[in-house]
DNA sequence: TTAAAGTAGATGCATCTGCATGTATGTGGG
DNA sequence: CCCACATACATGCAGATGCATCTACTTTAA
């Protein structure tokens, strides 16, 4: 919780520093842009994030309002919506990524070894 | 990240099955009540906890109606205050201990040998 | 001694979150 | 066929958080 609670703080004073939106953000971008053809349902963003139904919800909101992804229906189930990423959302996740990938290496990378990173993401991966 | 999302919710929901107060105020108390006369400033618990100054300040208005804490002036520094837990409080610490421990134990504990706890707390201490 | 700078803590405001519940659509058993 | 139940997503409300700033007291240094 602790080391969690630090290397966080680190990235989001570096997120801060560079004027970009909330890290949480990246996450949902970055799930769109990974999916065939740049879309995903909510549930599905949900289940890969482990956002909140009701988080997810507006935050999905939100990036509409930016214009970085926008709602599409979707013809079998009437329930559901399409989230798909714009142009916009994936120049800002590029964006984002310039600043995430050196503060990760700077606050996780620099501090473990190839070795030490494997072992911490295996015994983590233990308690998911 | 999401080995933290998992546990965390997982001890959540013990938490709210048992009618407990937030998680967070746990480490509240368990400084206070480890700390000499069962009191301390709020800095020295902002540096023990890692809470934000004004997240701590508005945790200590809960915690003092709860009747968990309450607020004693500092004679040494007219600025500053000393945070005091209430037998109350020692209480309330015990109660949560019984659904945390246990808690721990089942979503932590189990899944880690004596050695890979000690493995990964030694990895995470790299990373503060 | 006294003004400038520092430290301890509180607080107004906007945003975010959790919880419960709402609306709309889908599905499966009788 | 249809009604009870399930699923997908939204939302009102209360409480929590982040940010900036404020107040009050202390220390420093000329």
């Amino acid at each position: 919780m602790r080391a969690r609670e630090s290397v966080l703080a680190r990235i989001e004073a570096d997120f801060k520093a560079a004027s970009l939106p909330p890290l949480g953000w990246y996450d949902v971008l970055w799930e769109l842009v990974q999916a065939d053809e740049g879309r995903l349902r909510p549930f599905e963003i949900e289940a890969r994030t482990l956002l909140a139904q009701y988080n997810l919800s507006r935050l999905i909101d939100r990036l509409v309002k930016e214009g970085l992804v926008r709602r599409e229906a979707v013809g079998a189930d009437g329930r559901g919506q399409w989230v798909v990423v714009t142009e916009t959302g994936r120049a800002m996740r590029e964006r984002m990524w310039r600043t995430y990938g050196p503060s990760i290496e700077a606050h996780v990378g620099a501090r473990l070894s190839e070795a030490e990173a494997k072992q911490l993401a295996a015994l983590l991966a233990k308690l998911r």
